[in-house]
DNA sequence: ATGCCTGGCGATGCCAGA
C-alpha cells in the first residue's frame, strides 16, 4: 500500500501539477495539504474519475486538507480533538483496509507560527499539544497508525541547507523542536529517517529569491508511523523532481509503502 | 534589514505562507 502526503497549496491553482503527479506515481492513498477550498468547491470528479474516494475538511481561502483513496475511507472524523473553537481545516483522519492490516490514516497541516513569539505561535504550541493527546490516543488503540502532512517543523540542524538562517524562526525554534520531539518520544517512528540519513534531503523551496536553483531548501513535510505501522513500512522516498516542473507547489511529495 | 514569489479574495492591494 503506497501512501504519499502532499502540500498542494491550492488546489484549484495545481490540478495540471496534481493529476500529472497522482497518474505517473499511483499512490493508493494522497494526504493533501493547504486545499485553499471549502468542501462544495473541490473538484472530487477529478479525482473519483481516476478511482479515487474522497473526503475533504476545508474551508474559505486558506488551510484545508483532503484524503484520496483507492480503498473505501471508513469512519472518517474531521478536526485535531481537543478544543471546540478552533475553526481551522488541519486535520483529518480515516481508516483503509489493506490485505492484511486495517491502517489508521491521520492527514495533518501544522500552523506555521510565525512570526515567534506572538499569538500565532502560541496557537502553533497549542495545536501541537494537542496533537500529542492525539498521538498518545493512537497508540492506545493499537491499531498501525500514521500521522503524515506538513509538519511546518525543521527537526534538526541538518534537515536546512542552511539551519543559521532559520534560529529565529517557529519552525525552527527549540520549543517547536522539542514538541516535535516529544511525540516521537511516544515511540513514533519518523520514516524518513529510519529509512534515510545525512544532510541534503529537502521537501521545501521557498518561491522567492531562487532557493530552486540554488537548492535552498528544508524538510519540513514528515510521516510519524506507531509501532505496529513501523514495523509494516518497506519504504520512505520524497519525490523531489516534482518541484522543477511547471507551475509547481513550494512543497514536494513524500510517500511510504506498508506491508498492509 | 527587507523583499524576493505565489494563491486567494475580490476588484485593489492585502494577507498568509515558510
Amino acid at each position: 500500500m503506497k501512501i504519499a502526503s502532499f502540500n498542494i497549496n491550492g488546489v484549484k491553482a495545481r490540478i495540471g501539477a496534481l493529476t500529472e503527479w497522482l497518474d505517473e506515481a499511483q499512490p493508493d492513498v494522497a494526504l493533501l495539504q493547504e486545499i485553499k477550498s471549502v468542501d462544495e468547491g473541490f473538484p472530487r470528479e477529478l479525482f473519483e474519475d481516476r478511482g479515487y474516494n474522497v473526503e475533504t475538511h476545508g474551508q474559505k481561502g486558506f488551510n484545508g486538507v483532503a484524503i484520496l483513496s483507492k480503498l473505501p475511507l471508513e469512519d472518517v472524523r474531521r478536526g485535531l480533538p481537543g478544543d471546540d473553537s478552533d475553526e481551522q481545516a488541519r486535520w483529518i483522519e480515516a481508516t483503509v483496509v489493506g490485505d492484511s492490516h486495517a491502517v489508521r490514516l491521520c492527514g495533518l497541516y501544522l500552523p506555521n507560527g510565525n512570526p515567534a513569539p506572538g499569538p500565532k505561535y502560541d496557537y502553533k504550541l497549542a495545536w501541537m499539544e494537542r496533537l500529542e493527546a492525539r498521538a498518545r490516543a493512537l497508540l492506545a488503540d493499537e491499531m498501525p497508525a500514521l500521522m503524515a502532512g506538513d509538519y511546518n517543523v525543521i527537526p534538526q540542524a541538518e534537515d536546512a541547507a542552511n539551519p543559521k538562517a532559520w534560529e529565529e524562526d517557529a519552525l525552527y525554534l527549540p520549543q517547536t523542536r522539542a514538541a516535535f520531539r516529544r511525540i516521537l518520544n511516544l515511540g513514533f517512528t519518523e520514516a524518513f529517517r529510519a529509512r534515510t540519513q545525512g544532510p541534503g534531503h529537502y521537501s521545501f523551496w521557498d518561491y522567492q529569491a531562487g532557493a530552486w536553483n540554488k537548492n535552498n531548501g528544508i524538510r519540513i513535510d514528515h510521516f510519524l508511523l506507531s509501532p505496529a505501522c513501523a514495523d509494516l513500512m518497506t519504504h520512505c522516498e520524497i519525490d523531489k523532481e516534482v518541484r522543477a516542473r511547471e507551475k509547481p507547489s513550494d512543497h514536494v511529495p513524500i510517500w511510504v509503502t506498508l506491508a498492509a
